[in-house]
RNA sequence: GCACCCGUAGCUCAGCUGGAUAGAGCGCUGCCCUCCGAAGGCAGAGGCCAGGGGUUCGAAUCCCUUCGGGUGCGCCA
């Protein structure tokens, strides 16, 4: 039950009925105006701003846009479930309510428990078919902190947009192809040397260093004994890549879990030019070509400082500027091979060919200049019927009680995603990666997110759940036999929430599925991480109430059926943390210890 | 030189795709525990939304421009 949606219904109904008598034009986009919260309680329950929107369609018909909303505020005023409609400001309709619909709406969201604010079942022609492609680090070495933001965000992302009723696919593409999985072949047959017995000293300039392919070596020296020693690079190299990349993949694939992150599906750019039904890439630059969208051309030199190896030449290029690029891009490297734009050309016709709506990715910041490209490449391949959002997360700056963390960058020195996971927890990376934006930088601060206090947004927010817990607990000790349950609390007499605290607290109940579909609907999930602790903030504000007037406590032993709708309001608060919790993958605690 | 992201309270950040008098936390000042978890709460001070133009009923939000910060700039991934 999303009472915004349903008054958005309903006024667009009024408004089709002034279209039919002629006096509004009959193509209104009834999109454009919203139903939302007003700025202050005070004002009523529902603002519309209809009339304003359409102020210049309703010039022939009203005159001018009060009138409108005079009219429209009268219709609604006929409405059963509305108390008052009045005009105000510069046309604003401010509704009031009828208690019974706040009823009604606590009463829906104890009946749906965990599902409420999912998006209901009939919304089918909305609900899409979406695959957000996240993480996608190197097979080279373990995650660090920053790969951590994207992960755990792209995979909030698609819970959310789970929870608010699209199909979501989870992906992860490996870059399995390119030449730095040739260095970390070669800098695994180094620890393979080593770990039979060589004395292999410093690991040179332009291998990786880390010390995580220390027992990649010892597991070559396990299976192949000396079998690959002594040998050409040519003999042993395609053996020792597919090996260490299965390795790196599989210690990509725990850090993960660590941080309760699973792909459905994990691409291999390598199966794009290896894999069954033969060259992808190959066929992608030749459905560009059939659109006459790939051509041999000179690029100009960007401005500025030069490359030091440029060198003027012809290339295969996609016409990316037909849709909205820069320049046309490369799709060949001058050894004739793909660039790697021309297999990711191909990665998203494989996604595209899939029969998604909407491809999300999820990127780094550094790879801001790659958007504009891969935009056009989608453009060019769907048609424009598929949209892509590129999603990208800023820089992660590593802080322990206010000082930066050093992260040196010498010989594989740096602090892992794993290490922090296991410092401070899964819930608390979890949460501070979704309470920000994700294109702002964010500062995490180690020391900060394990203490126990409001400072820690966290903490603040699984509080909230676990003292309406412990609430519950104070309830069955003071009123012995008491009926706990949803459906009982929901049989509640609603009408005794008066005080202004709790009626606050339901109107913040009933704006959960709005926060779900305009989260989603963004692409946003921070969103939903700031509703959870607004709600929180007030009902600890409430809670605290009860401090000074003890009638306002939730628990009064004299007044049973005050008692029980109280209940009843802090139970649906507490299935909403834990749902919205559960969205991003933060555990909702029955108390904190 | 060009492109993209960002600039909101002393600090860290929200601001619901253009709405009403711009919000929260920290920090600062002053309060609240014989009482459901003070691991909390209440109140106060603090702003030319970087500057300047424009679009319209209405702009922190959209467009142009200047300044300041970040990222990237044939064939790397």
């Amino acid at each position: 039950m999303n009472i915004f949606a349903d008054f958005h219904a309903r006024v667009a109904a009024i408004l089709a009925g002034f279209a039919k008598a002629g006096r509004l034009p009959d193509n209104l986009d009834l999109a454009r105006f919203v139903v939302e919260p007003p700025r202050e309680a005070a004002l009523g329950d529902l603002a519309v701003n209809a009339a304003m929107v359409f102020a210049k369609e309703a010039k022939a018909g009203f005159g001018n846009p009060r009138q409108l909303a005079t009219e429209i505020a009268f219709a609604l005023a006929e409405d059963s479930d509305v108390s008052q409609a009045e005009v105000a400001g510069p046309g604003f309709i401010n509704i009031r309510l009828q208690p019974h619909v706040f009823g009604a709406v606590l009463r829906a969201a104890l009946a749906q428990g965990g599902d409420y604010g999912r998006a209901p079942q009939g919304r089918v022609g909305a609900a899409q078919k979406i695959n957000v492609e996240y993480v996608s680090a190197n097979p080279t070495g373990p995650m660090h902190v920053g790969h951590g933001r994207g992960a755990v965000f792209g995979d909030a992302l698609a819970s959310l947009l789970e929870f608010a009723g699209h199909t979501v696919t989870r992906e992860y593409y490996i870059n399995d192809a390119g030449a730095q999985v040739d260095v970390l072949a070669r800098s695994a047959h180094l620890r393979y040397r080593e770990a039979l017995g060589e004395n292999v000293g410093e690991i040179p300039e332009g291998l990786y260093p880390g010390d995580y392919l220390v027992p990649v070596g010892k597991a070559l020296a396990d299976k192949f004994g000396k079998g690959l020693l002594d040998k050409p690079e040519s003999d042993w190299l395609e053996t020792v890549r597919v090996f260490a990349i299965d390795a790196m993949m599989e210690m990509i694939r725990q850090d993960l879990a660590a941080l309760n992150i699973t792909h459905e599906v994990f691409f291999s750019e390598r199966s794009l030019t290896r894999g069954e039904g033969g060259d992808k890439v190959k066929a992608a630059i030749d459905y560009l070509t059939s659109k006459n969208l790939v051509y041999v051309g000179r690029l100009a030199p960007p401005k500025g400082k030069l490359p030091d190896d440029w060198e003027d030449r012809d290339q295969t290029l996609f016409r990316s500027t037909q849709f909205g690029d820069d320049v046309d891009r490369p799709l060949l490297k001058s050894d004739g091979g793909y660039t790697y734009f021309a297999s990711d050309i191909a990665y998203h016709k494989v996604k595209i060919d899939g029969g998604y709506n909407t491809l999300i990715d999820v990127w780094g910041a550094d790879h801001g200049g790659y958007v504009k490209r891969m935009d056009a490449a989608v453009k060019a391949l769907s048609g424009g019927k598929v949209a892509l959002d590129v999603k990208l997360c800023q820089l992660v700056k590593l802080m322990r009680a206010g000082e930066p963390v050093k992260m040196s960058k010498r010989a594989g020195d740096f602090v892992t995603l794993r290490e922090v996971v296991d410092e401070v927890g899964v819930d608390a990376v979890r949460f501070m990666m979704l309470y920000r934006k994700n294109d702002a930088p964010l500062e995490f601060d180690l020391a900060k997110v394990i203490e126990q206090s409001k400072d820690n947004a966290v903490f603040y927010v699984q509080y909230a759940h676990a003292r309406v817990k412990s609430v519950m607990r104070q309830a069955l000790a003071a009123i012995p036999g008491l009926d706990l349950s949803a459906d009982a609390l929901a049989k509640a007499d609603l009408a005794l929430l008066t005080d202004e605290g709790e009626i606050g607290l339901v109107k913040m109940l009933a704006q959960f599925p709005r926060v779900i579909e305009a989260a989603a609907a963004a692409h946003e999930p921070h969103r939903l991480a700031f509703y959870l602790h607004e709600l929180a903030s007030l009902l600890h504000a409430q809670w605290n109430r009860g401090k000074d007037a003890a009638e306002l406590r939730f628990v009064n032993e004299d007044k049973r059926d005050l008692t029980c709708a109280r209940l009843a309001l802090i139970l649906s608060l507490s299935t909403v943390l834990a749902a919205g919790l559960g969205v991003l993958g933060v555990r909702a605690p029955d108390e904190m210890r």
